[in-house]
DNA sequence: GGGCATTTGTTCGTATGTATG
DNA sequence: CCATACATACGAACAAATGCC
């Protein structure tokens, strides 16, 4: 590609675009505590990304805790209120 | 793109090969319009590929309008000459 | 009406091959 | 060489619709 497009705001890698928007869809409570994320396959639609994007964006939330995986079901919004007895033990 | 790699065989995908026999199958005749093509658990066992796999062939038959797919059912094959009203704007 | 097998739909877990910077 | 990204593939579990008994 012969062009730098003229990004003044940091390129963001794509993963990382998909972590601040899930992130903020959170925060902002737009996907409530027990609330299911949109799907891997969905975030990869929306946000035009491959799977293992999508998958490191959910991981790293995962790794902060916000969210909560399940095989076969999906990821939920934890609620930060209740200690879901992760670490902490109870 | 330092290298153009020499590459004379197309692995062809293994999805791409279920698709093949399935649209061998159909155009042969040797699934008539109405009939149901075979299960995607029959697909896995006579290609050995995972039903991932077999899924994206089918999906593949569904978008080009060979066949169409009753939940719980199962997929069945289209009739050509009977417009059954997707695409194809008539 | 209920229970069960079959079938498709959905979702996450993991691995491999390829391409690019 | 390595990290990132994408496409494909296989595995496993859960979910829902259908059909038969």
């Amino acid at each position: 590609m012969p062009e730098s497009p003229p990004d003044p705001h940091r390129p963001r890698a794509p993963y990382m675009r998909v972590l601040d928007a899930l992130t903020v869809d959170i925060e902002a409570g737009r996907i409530q505590p027990g609330e299911r994320i949109p799907s891997e396959s969905e975030l990869c639609e929306r946000h035009g990304v491959a799977r293992e994007t999508a998958r490191r964006a959910v991981r790293v939330l995962r790794e902060r805790g916000l969210v909560e995986t399940e095989w076969g079901r999906g990821t939920f919004v934890r609620d930060p209120s209740a200690d879901q007895g992760r670490e902490s033990g109870i």
